[in-house]
DNA sequence: AAAAAAG
C-alpha cells in the first residue's frame, strides 16, 4: 500500500514525500479514501497512529476546490487543548504547503485580534477549542453556515472535559448537509449518541488497540512512600539510560514543585500546566520539542495526543485517579513503533487508583524494586527498535542531552539512599550535569560523588529513536512556516 | 480529590 494508492492528488503526494513518508499507517488507508468519497466516519484510534494526517490530508484535498468567503469559514476542526488544536496546524502547515489555503487557530490564552482579522478576511480550515470557538460566535464573528466538514477529534476526552454540550451548540450551527468526521480513542455510550446524533451512515474504522497493549512499552510500577517520592524519581532519571521524559503529577501545584526541584537539583527540566499562561506553555513545549530540556514535568494537559517524537520515559508521580489517563499518559511514549519504558510511582495514596488502572489494563503491572538493587529489568540495547529504516540515520540532534546517567540497574546499582542518611549525600553525581539550571549550593547538601559516566553508545539508540522519521500526522520538529501561524494567535 | 476550557 502506498499513498500514490488512495487517491489523494499530486501536490499532496508531494509534500507527504517531502516529509518523508511513502507508506500510510491502517488507519490512513482506511480514512482518506472515505474521506475523499465524502462520508461521515468514525475513527476509533488513538494519536500516534497517524490519524491527524489521515484527516488532514484528505481535508486539504477537498478543500483544493471551492472558494472562500469573509467569515465563513469552509471547514472545523475541533480538539480539546489549545496544544492540540497547535498540533494540528502545524499539520496543516506541513501538507498544505502546495495549496493556497488559509486557516485559523482559534484557542483561548492569546489575543482575539488576530483570529479575528483572519476570520474577516475568509479562512478554509478553523482549528479550534471549544471555549474561544464559542466566544468568537457569540460574538458574532463567525458564521458556520458555510462549514460543511466538520471534525471532532479526541471526542472522549471532549467528554471528559465537560464539552458535550458545547459541541452539540456548535453541531447545530452548521449546515446539517455536511460531512462529519469524529475520532475517538473510546466509544463510551454518550459518545455514541452524539455520533448517532450527528453523523449520517458513518463508515467505522477501527485501528488502534488500547495503548495498554502497545508492546512496545515496558511497564512498571514502584512501591514507594510518598515522602520519598522524589528520590526515587531522581533515582530511576539517573539510573535508566533516560534521555526524553515526561513526569505527570496529578495536581497543577505538584508540577510547580516537582519542576523546580529537578531544576534545582541540575535536571533540564520545564513544566507544563493549565496554570500558566499560554506564551509560557508553548514556550515550554517548544523547548521540550527542541531538545533544550529534556524532562517535562506536566498535568494531564499533556496527556493526550501530544505528539513529541522520542520520548523515552514517562513517569507517574502520582497514579492518575481517572484509569483511563494512565493508558493515555503512557502512549506519550513508544511511539511509531519506538520502544518506550513507563514508571508509576505508588504510594499509599495511588493504592486505588492503581487497582483501578490494573482493573483497566487487564492485569498487574509488574513491580520494579529499587532498594535492594534488585531490578526488574533494564533497558539495553536489544530492547531498542533496530535501525526503522528510512535515513535514521542522521546526526544526534544538537539539542538532545541525555540526561544524567549512570549504569543501567544491575546488581552493583545504587540502592536508594536511606532515610536516616543525609539524602543527596548517597546519590551518584551526574557526570554531565545538564548546564542549564544553575546549582544552588547548599552546604548542607554537599554535591555527591561522581558515578562513572556510562557509554555514549547506550544512550545512542535512544537518540537515534528521537530523529527517526515519525509516521505522518506526527510531530516531527519544528515546522518552518508556522511561525506565521503563531503569529495568528500571538 | 484534579485537570481542562472563555475571561
Amino acid at each position: 500500500m502506498n499513498f500514490a494508492d488512495l487517491g489523494l492528488s499530486d501536490e499532496l503526494l508531494q509534500a507527504v514525500e517531502l516529509a518523508g513518508y511513502s507508506e500510510p499507517t491502517p488507519i490512513q488507508a482506511q480514512a482518506i479514501p472515505s474521506v475523499l468519497m465524502m462520508r461521515d466516519l468514525i475513527g476509533i484510534a488513538q494519536t500516534g497512529t497517524g490519524k491527524t494526517a489521515g484527516f488532514v490530508l484528505p481535508m486539504l484535498d477537498i478543500l483544493a476546490h471551492g472558494r472562500r468567503r469573509a467569515l465563513m469559514p469552509r471547514s472545523l476542526i475541533l480538539e480539546p487543548t489549545r496544544e492540540l488544536a497547535a498540533q494540528v496546524a502545524e499539520n496543516f502547515e506541513k501538507y498544505g504547503k502546495n495549496h493556497d489555503l488559509k486557516m485559523a487557530l482559534l484557542i483561548g490564552g492569546v489575543q482575539m485580534g488576530d483570529q479575528v482579522k483572519a476570520l474577516t478576511e475568509g479562512v478554509d480550515v478553523l482549528i479550534a477549542t471549544p471555549g474561544r470557538l464559542m466566544d468568537l460566535f457569540e460574538r458574532g464573528k463567525i458564521l458556520l453556515t458555510g462549514c460543511n466538514l466538520l471534525v471532532i477529534d479526541e471526542a472522549d476526552r471532549m467528554l471528559d472535559m465537560g464539552f458535550i454540550p458545547d459541541i452539540e451548540t456548535i453541531c447545530a450551527k452548521l449546515p446539517a448537509n455536511r460531512q462529519t468526521l469524529l475520532f475517538s480513542a473510546t466509544m463510551p455510550p454518550p459518545i455514541k449518541k452524539l455520533a448517532d446524533k450527528f453523523l449520517s451512515n458513518p463508515k467505522l474504522i477501527e485501528v488502534a488497540r488500547p495503548a495498554t497493549t502497545n508492546v512496545n512499552i515496558v511497564q512498571h510500577k514502584v512501591n514507594v512512600s510518598a515522602r520519598k517520592k522524589r528520590d526515587v524519581l531522581r533515582h530511576l532519571l539517573q539510573t535508566d539510560n533516560v534521555t526524553t521524559a515526561i513526569v505527570f503529577a496529578n495536581r497543577k501545584t505538584t508540577v510547580r514543585d516537582l519542576a523546580k526541584s529537578l531544576k534545582r537539583d541540575g535536571f533540564s527540566a520545564g513544566e507544563i500546566h493549565g496554570d500558566m499562561d499560554q506564551p509560557s506553555r508553548n514556550a515550554e513545549l517548544q523547548r521540550f520539542k527542541d531538545g533544550d530540556i529534556n524532562i517535562l514535568v506536566a498535568s494531564d494537559v499533556a496527556a493526550r495526543g501530544l505528539d513529541v517524537k522520542g520520548v523515552s520515559h514517562v513517569f507517574n508521580f502520582d497514579t492518575p485517579w481517572h484509569p483511563d489517563d494512565y493508558v493515555h499518559r503512557i502512549g506519550r511514549t513508544g511511539r511509531g513503533g519506538a520502544t518506550g519504558r513507563a514508571f508509576t510511582l505508588v504510594a499509599e495514596e495511588d493504592a486505588e487508583a492503581i487497582a483501578n488502572v490494573e482493573k483497566l489494563t487487564g492485569g498487574p503491572i509488574p513491580l520494579f524494586e529499587i532498594d535492594g538493587a534488585r531490578a526488574a529489568s533494564s533497558p539495553t540495547a536489544e530492547d531498542q527498535p533496530a535501525e526503522r529504516g528510512r535515513g535514521s540515520r542522521r546526526a544526534p540532534r544538537r539539542g538532545a542531552k541525555a540526561a544524567p546517567e549512570a549504569p543501567a540497574h544491575s546488581a552493583e546499582a545504587e540502592p536508594l539512599p536511606r532515610a536516616e542518611r543525609p539524602e543527596r549525600a548517597e546519590r551518584p553525581e551526574r557526570a554531565e550535569r545538564p548546564q542549564r539550571a544553575p546549582r544552588r549550593q547548599r552546604e548542607d547538601t554537599p554535591v555527591a560523588a561522581s558515578a562513572p559516566r556510562s557509554a555514549p553508545e547506550r544512550a545512542a539508540p535512544v537518540a537515534a529513536q528521537r530523529e527517526a522519521p515519525s509516521a505522518p500526522g506526527e510531530w516531527n520538529g519544528p515546522v518552518p512556516g508556522f511561525l506565521h501561524i503563531s503569529a495568528l494567535t500571538a
